[in-house]
DNA sequence: GTAGGGTTAG
């Protein structure tokens, strides 16, 4: 009997397959399959197949790879590749991509709207808001899809943080508006930490999770309990309690509106845990001096099973931190590339730096320093400041002026670190130093900018 | 048969 013929019909749901089981070894055996016996005329297709697969197998070489090679790309190709590596955190190859569509393909009719969306998405990203406009103004020609397309380019002008531009955007949509138009402008309200406006929005709509999750948000960043409460209540009548993204978020406004046993009550309730969940009850407890409970957490979160990852060792670092605890504090640290594979980065060793200052071993905090630098890392003004405010609690004066100096040579126009240079002279009880520091700060016109706290009333 | 919008912890 004469085998049948494989075709494009017969590899392409099966290289669907390998990347919903993320099989990459049996998407590698298809793949070599598919070279041994394809025709040319099925090649655009399954090699953009597999170039999701390999995305969806974490092997972002192979994809390239194919990508690179292949003779005849069409327009969904070019738009895997590009939406893909945006998942991926790569917006600036995406948009690259994008720019060799655009001059290899030599046809404005390539672009589909997907491309857009995708390339809008990037802009978003990157806030890159000169080549988002371009974007914005080839929609307009197009004038096709106008929802989805106006859905991200509010997100664009929001997360430039030009909330005038994305309300435009909105307010010109004459046709039906859908959730996820009226929560993309929700969101840029809450990023743009714009309270009423957000509240206002949230009372018109039919409640869904995504606004909800939103709306608690704001709650949080305003430590508004109350209002927190009734969205809360909102959920629950909703039926949306067992959302796992939404109760993180309602943990975490609990938490920020000093409700801790709230918080970990709801932390307990939920079923499946992600990262994020336990992140947020490690900051909980950390943030209200419980280091402990934060550490206890950390070892719990480990046998669980579920892995953290660099916030979370932020978290743990900081909890420590704050209640003293160095040895665990340290092991943590230590484990963090031992036992996971994470690289420290600026941030970890500007919050390991605290600890340790905090704990007057000053020794250690330089060699830590050494360390970090050893390991490719440029020292970014968190650690600089950490540096300089250990300096500062072990009287180190000598190398203090040296965090200093390269902090202010880093950012010499925020007052916040002549501020902390003052205290640190302040400290070491140089007055001279310091009347001259407030000097300079008002020749070079810096205020520092004026703390305070956030309750809500009524 | 392959591609698209709105959500969480620092």
């Amino acid at each position: 009997m004469r085998s049948p013929k494989l075709d494009a019909y017969t590899f392409t749901p099966v290289i669907g397959a390998c990347s919903a089981l993320c099989d990459k070894l049996r998407g590698k055996q298809v793949h070599a399959l598919f070279i041994k016996i394809c025709s040319s005329d099925t090649q655009t297709i399954v090699n953009t197949a597999l170039i999701d697969m390999y995305f969806k197998c974490n092997c972002l070489s192979s994809s390239v790879k194919v990508f690179d090679e292949m003779q005849l790309k069409d327009t969904v190709t070019w738009n895997t590749m590009i939406s893909r590596l945006i998942q991926n955190g790569k917006a600036r190859y995406a948009i690259s991509v994008f720019e060799r569509m655009r001059d290899e393909e030599k046809i404005a009719e390539c672009f589909s709207v997907f491309t857009l969306c995708s390339v809008i998405k990037a802009c978003a990203l990157l806030k890159a808001l000169r080549q988002g406009k371009q974007v914005h103004a080839v929609v307009i020609v197009m004038g096709r899809d106008l929802l989805v397309l106006s859905t991200v380019l509010i997100d664009l002008y929001a997360s430039c943080a030009l909330m005038e531009e994305s309300m435009k955007v909105f307010f010109s949509l004459n046709c039906r508006k859908d959730d996820a138009v009226y929560n993309a402008l929700l969101s840029g309200c809450v990023q743009n930490r714009k309270y009423e406006e957000s509240f206002s929005i949230l009372s018109e709509i039919k409640p869904n999770v995504i606004a909800l999750t939103n709306g608690l948000m704001v709650c949080s960043m305003f430590t508004d309990l109350f209002r927190g409460k009734q969205i809360h209540g909102v959920a629950i009548r909703f039926g949306f309690k067992s959302d796992t993204q939404l109760c993180n978020v309602l943990l975490d406004m609990y938490a920020k509106c000093g409700k801790v046993v709230t918080a970990r009550l709801l932390f307990n309730q939920i079923a499946h845990k992600t990262v994020v969940s336990w992140t947020s009850m490690m900051d909980a407890y950390g943030s209200h001096g419980y280091g402990v409970e934060a550490h206890d957490l950390f070892k719990l979160m480990e046998e669980s099973g579920i892995s953290p990852n660099s916030v979370t060792f932020l978290a743990v670092l900081s909890a420590c931190g704050h209640s003293g605890l160095v040895e665990l504090g340290r092991d943590c640290f230590l484990s963090m590339r031992k036992k996971y594979g994470i690289d420290p980065g600026p941030e970890h060793y500007a919050c390991y730096i605290d600890l340790l200052g905090r704990a007057g071993l000053i020794e250690e905090v330089w060699d830590l320093f050494d360390d970090m630098e050893k390991n490719g890392h440029m020292p970014t003004a968190a650690v600089l400041a950490s540096l300089l405010n250990a300096c500062k609690l072990n009287l180190d004066i000598e190398r203090g002026e040296f965090a200093a100096k390269r902090l202010i040579e880093l950012e010499p126009d925020k007052a916040c670190n002549f501020v902390s240079l003052s205290n640190f002279y302040a400290a070491t009880e140089r007055w001279d130093q310091v009347v001259a520091l407030r000097n300079l700060m008002k020749k070079k016109s810096l205020r520092k900018e004026t703390g305070g706290s956030w309750i809500a009333i009524e």
